[in-house]
DNA sequence: GGATATATTGTAATTAAATTACAGATTGCG
DNA sequence: CGCAATCTGTAATTTAATTACAATATATCC
């Protein structure tokens, strides 16, 4: 384990010198990994041997070889350990934070998520007469997001962050449609209805939401991310990345099951784009 | 630079002794930040001050401070790489390679990103009389995201994906509004009219976009991420996502810069939501 | 080709750093 | 209040790293 998380972990154990040296460090890793064991007992206003102790109780050999753990760590990338904004916190600070936080929130996502879902998902939007992707408030954007890359692969793809018009389209899907709900809690009642009603006209339903969520009763499969949100600030953020994440992956999927030939198809969208862009060389 | 790179790269400015003492390392990193100078001068073969003279060329302080330069580079070298999609691969290779991939954009979004230039668009935003978001295409999702967080904010928040919309936006804005421009390659051609508009009418504008790009040109003030894109599969991914986090930054810097009373107003509009909500208990 | 200069390497001495042993101080508990 | 257990610091010791210098090898020039 990550040596800074190791501190911040077990503080509680700590006696009151050893607090003071772990304040310190925590402080100003980078510093600490290039002084002497002096100087930082200097800093921490404790004796050279406190410092010591408070390495060996980190499972590590020494003063030295805790410096070499931790220069890892802070290598690894996990210089602020604590990963929430707080209110004292400057540009530096929550800009890594955010960074970090975000980056925690999809490797949990990976780990969490139903490879099995996955394919089955793929599967279904590979087979789909039309696809629709339905999210309201700030799942919305992601269902843009989706719409422009499935809308890449040349099959009928429908976007609607309007109630009255979701439910329009949702009554008049049918057996081979695909309609694609997102949702961050899945509590969303008017999202629950559209699912509901799209079943009813016999289209595949496909939840990117919480598992065991109402949406997710009313879906034919489930997409659950279980990403950790940090609610404090009242804005989803992890949770609308690993969302796009998702997306991303089952568009691939989709490209690599079509198979080769198909991808010129992108190609050809994407060149389409040239005439509306400045060249990449010839500006300034 | 990475010392090992480092290393392999200088071979040829090594003596005789030192490329003996460059081997050891090269062969066997991991044992070489748990040795000491001793041990390491033995394996190679050399004296000890010859290991210390080698640790000096690679512009470290002695031999203490290249193992930690070491330590951090091994570190460093494995956290997630860059891997890229192929054809063959099933749906667990996919999803774990879209993951990492974006992880690994996310991380060098962190640090290349300018914090200066953050903390500086967060002055702005503050400022704002008027934010307005706009997106073309793949950006138009991002703009709307960043639309839904500052939003909550209370803020005359306008988001357009509209050419059209956008202009007349632009035409009618004034000292005071502040524009931010989405673009990843920031060589949409439309985009750079806005921008240009927003700025004769004395609207700032912040743009979201490649550093030296013809957007960039026209913006007053350029947050740039530069995330190497795979461009294999002619979608942006990586970049999209790394746009989102430094909308959740902004967004973040924000919240702090307003301070804390302020923050019970977003309380409040997540509050709203509840009536449009299931309840998260209550169901099943 | 040999003599001198230059660079490279090693030995031994020195210095700096870290660790240990032990004693004094503090805290908790009966 | 006093004893025991736990912390903490001082000083001694050990270990590691660095420096100074000498020896050796290598290159250069006449």
């Amino acid at each position: 384990m990550n040596v800074l998380e190791k501190i911040v972990n077990s503080v509680n154990s700590f006696s009151k010198s050893e607090r003071k040296v772990a304040d310190v460090i925590l402080a100003n890793p980078q510093t600490t990994i290039h002084s002497s064991i002096a100087a930082l007992a200097k800093m921490a206003d404790v004796s050279e041997p406190t410092v010591n102790r408070f390495c060996r109780r980190l499972d590590t050999k020494g003063f030295p070889d805790f410096k070499l753990h931790l220069a890892q760590s802070l290598a690894n990338g996990t210089p602020y350990v604590n990963r929430h904004v707080e209110e004292e916190d400057g540009p530096e600070a929550y800009t890594a934070k955010i960074f970090e936080s975000t980056m925690a929130a999809l490797d949990t996502a990976r780990q969490r998520v139903d490879i099995n879902a996955i394919n089955r998902a793929v599967d279904v939007l590979t087979q789909a007469k039309k696809i629709s992707f339905f999210g309201l408030g700030a799942s919305a954007s992601v269902a843009h997001d989706a719409q422009n890359k499935f809308f890449r692969f040349n099959v009928p793809v429908v976007c609607f962050d309007d109630i009255v018009m979701q439910r329009m389209s949702a009554i008049n899907s049918a057996e081979g449609d695909v309609v694609v709900c997102i949702s961050h809690t899945g509590r969303t009642k008017n999202l629950c209805d559209i699912a509901a009603i799209a079943r009813e006209n016999d289209a595949t339903v496909i939840g990117i939401t919480a598992y065991d969520s109402p949406l997710a009763k009313e879906c034919t499969l489930v997409l659950s991310l279980d990403v950790p949100e940090d609610t404090d600030m009242y804005m989803p953020m992890a949770s609308r990345v690993a969302q796009l994440v998702l997306i991303d992956i089952l568009a691939t999927g989709f490209t690599l099951r079509r198979g080769s030939k198909f991808r010129e198809n992108l190609k050809k969208v994407k060149d389409s784009l040239r005439g509306s862009r400045f060249d990449k060389k010839d500006f300034n």
